[in-house]
Parts: C-alpha cells; sequence; structure tokens
DNA sequence: CGTGAGGTTGATCGCTTTCAACGGAGGTGG
DNA sequence: CCACCTCCGTTGAAAGCGATCAACCTCACG
C-alpha cells in the first residue's frame, strides 16, 4: 500500500460531500490552484473568505516576533482553514505541495449557516472535531519526550490512511524535518535524531528522508505513549 | 480593584446572556452546587450533557498511562464544557473551587441548536472563540520559554479582568502551582522559580502565595514575548 | 500539637538545544 | 557537460535550560 499523504482525506469523513457547499451560488465559489509554498492568507488579513482544501497539503502556523514559529496544524484535503470569529485571521498559512483550494466569502457561508441548519450543524461539527483534535496535540506538545512525539505524529498520519487493520503502511512526508520541529515544539536536529533512533529500533524504515515505512504499528504505539482511557 | 478571578467572566462575553438556553424546557435543565476537586465528568464518559459554568472555576485536562497530565483549559464562569462531537467526553474536569453549574441533555441542546438557528450560530461562535484561545495556548507550549510562559499566562488572566487600560491588577490564583505547571507543560518547582524571577524583576507582587499583584502590565509583556502580529 | 498539603529554594542530572561540519539532490549558468 | 550553489537532512560535540531529588517552611485542620 502506498499512499501520498497529500492525496489522503482524514478517516472522519469530510464535511461537505458530493454536492458540497449546495444552494451557495456558484458564482461565490472559487476553486484555485496554487502552487507549493504560496501563502493563502497571513495573520493579521482580513477574514473575508473561508477556504476548504480539496487538495494538497496546507501547513497553519503563528510566529512570534523573534521568528520562532509554532506550527498549528497541517490541513488535508477535506479540511476547511479560515473559520474565525472575528474579522481578522489569527495565523498563517503556506502550501506544503501544489494544493487545490475552494474558497467561499465567511459573510455568505455564515448567512447561509444560519438560514440552513443542516449545514450550520456541519460546521459545529468540524469545529468541535478540530477542539478534539486540538487536545490531542495540546498532550503532545506539553507532556511528551521528543521520541514520544515524533512517534505520536507518525503514528497520526499512519493512521489516517485507513489502514488501521494494517500492521504496516508506507507514505511520504510532504512537510519538511522543520515543519514538523515547529509542529511537535522541537528542533529539526531533534526531529532528525528521533526518525534515526526509530529507525535504528526497527521501528520504522527511510527508504528516502520524505517516504516512511511503518514496520510495526503496535510496536510504534509502544513509543507514542498511549493516552489513558480511563486505565 | 480586588477581583477574585472564580467572579470573572471572559471579556468576551458569556454566549448565553440574560435568558440562557430559551426554549430549552426549565425541566431538562438542572443546576448544581458541587464542592472544590469534585469531578464534572471524566475521559471516556458518555457525553450525556453539556455543561455551563455559572460560578466557579474548572479545570479540564488529559492524562497519560504513567500519570503525566496536561491541562487543556481553565474554564470560568461563562464557559461551556462538555460540547464534543462524539459520544464520549475525551478529557476529564475538576472544580478547583466550589462551583455552581448548569448541565443540559446534549441531544436536546443540538436539536434545539438545528431548529433555532441563532442558538445554532452562539454555539459555532464559543467552538471558533475556542479555537482561536487554544492556538495561542499552542505557542505558549511549544515555543516559549518557562518564564515567558510564566508571564504570558498571568498576563491572560490580568486582562480577562477586562482592565486592559489599567496599569496594575490583583487576583487571585484559583489554581494550584502544579496546576499551573501542568497547564504550560513545565513542572511546578519551575512555575514557582519564573514567579519568583518576577518578583524579584518588580514585574509583581505576592502578598500572599495565591494572590498576583500585577505591578506593571507593560513590563510584564515584554517577558510574555509578544506575538507577531505582522510587526 | 501533630499532620499533611502547598510552596519555596538548593544541588545535581540529563535531555534537548545550539553550534558546527558534512553529504546528497536538484537547479542554474558558464 | 560539469562546476557551483542552495536546500534539506544527518551526525557529532558542547552548552544550557528545565527536570529531578531533596530539604525546609508556612498554614490549615483535626
Amino acid at each position: 500500500m502506498y499512499v501520498h499523504a497529500a492525496q489522503v482525506a482524514r478517516t472522519q469523513p469530510v464535511y461537505f460531500d458530493a454536492n458540497p457547499w449546495n444552494e451557495i451560488p456558484q458564482t461565490q465559489q472559487q476553486i484555485r490552484l496554487v502552487g507549493a509554498h504560496s501563502n493563502i492568507f497571513s495573520e493579521g488579513d482580513d477574514a473575508e473568505f473561508v477556504y476548504e482544501i480539496l487538495d494538497g497539503v496546507v501547513a497553519c502556523y503563528r510566529l512570534l516576533s523573534d521568528g520562532r514559529r509554532q506550527v498549528i496544524s497541517f490541513c488535508f484535503p477535506g479540511d476547511l482553514i479560515g473559520l474565525v470569529q472575528d474579522d481578522q485571521h489569527r495565523y498563517s498559512t503556506e502550501t506544503l505541495s501544489p494544493a487545490r483550494i475552494r474558497r467561499i466569502p465567511r459573510s455568505i457561508l455564515m448567512r447561509a449557516a444560519c438560514e440552513r441548519p443542516d449545514l450550520g450543524r456541519k460546521l459545529l461539527q468540524f469545529a468541535t472535531t478540530e477542539l478534539a483534535a486540538m487536545q490531542e496535540h495540546f498532550v503532545m506538545l506539553g507532556r511528551k519526550s521528543a521520541l514520544e512525539k515524533v512517534a505520536s505524529f507518525l503514528l497520526a498520519l499512519a493512521r489516517r490512511h485507513g489502514g488501521e487493520t494494517a500492521l504496516s503502511a508506507t507514505f511520504d512526508l510532504p512537510m519538511t524535518r522543520a515543519d514538523i520541529a515547529d509542529y511537535l515544539g522541537l528542533t529539526l536536529e531533534t526531529v532528525s535524531r528521533s526518525l534515526t533512533k526509530l529507525r535504528m529500533a526497527g521501528v520504522i524504515g527511510l527508504p528516502q528522508p520524505q517516504t516512511v515505512v511503518v514496520l510495526g504499528l503496535d510496536h510504534l504505539e509502544d513509543f507514542a505513549e498511549r493516552e489513558d482511557e480511563q486505565f
């Protein structure tokens, strides 16, 4: 099984299914193709649009004044970005691969959400799902060691492939070591060293720097330090 | 100006105003008084109810199997907890002070949200506001030093008092050093040492261990490392 | 008055960062 | 076609920050 991560949707299926954004005028929607390493919007920009990723991978991040960067999330096809309450975006976004993106004016989306309860419900569903994912990320950032962080990260990517039953999985990392480091609150050197440790332990293979082969999902779980689950 | 943090709502006003949960039958609502250090619900529990904090302070946290704890958020009056997508809670909750809490069945709230667009809109507003707050927390956990974390934390508490114009603020910490440490991804000793450093620097006063006097909000901001804001 | 929880401070340890060197892949221009 | 450069990744050595281990203090409570 080989799948490029950029082509894989979340196991949680997309919110806007076969006929997305229906009842929102086609003239208000716009699908754009953008190259890798393009900026979709930046922190402080007017939050005029909400975006759905149709294809590709996007990193959402915040910067401190001295250049330190924290990646908030990596977004994959089916994900929504830019859904905020106030009128400015609070983070910046960068495509990590060429991407196809649909955008829709936020005002129109919000109005439609009020008029169509099921759309509003889906937006709420998206937001609460996002909240749950962020809680995992908190535990990782605040309480896990470097090795556990990297193992958890790979495990999350492997699971997103839907191959939970599979004992092994192969996928490409669309992001650099620096991107991973800024997501996990580490340095790129530490990420590299942790990957090497996992490789030496026989848990993963790295045929190329960007290609990860998870040799034992259960073994990887041991390194990721399972969450409590009440026991 | 002296205000106990537990009595202060967010600057972002409460979602359910003077007549909250209206059109939801009174028989379905229940207001409870609980003591300090009570459990409202735990990770893995059925997500039967959603709770609004009317009074008091609540900590939401997750545990790793070896006992490491990450506090996801401290919740104050006006905050909503337990709003999840699936049928189980993903985190545990503990009151840090005596609290007054309104609970309502999740199924009824969700149904009402579909029937009343403004209620659905308010729930979505709550969720997106929460998402924005979590993004700040990410930067703090992943990219700030111990001293910056503690300064940012105090600054956030001071600002919640609505006294942004004031140059000083006094408030009580409803949580212990250990709670703060688990929120910031530190140990309680490091939190204590950082508070001492801020006190020695003349930025804050600690007349009692639980009472914080912010002597210079602008000075505290310097320690908190301002976010980029594009400049 | 004894006890335990919460807080502070000191000394030491160790993990992650920092600084640095090196190698390979891809792109560009002579 | 090859020299050169830049970006990305890996690895080594050393430094530093926060964790760990430990002692002591205060205060509330029985």
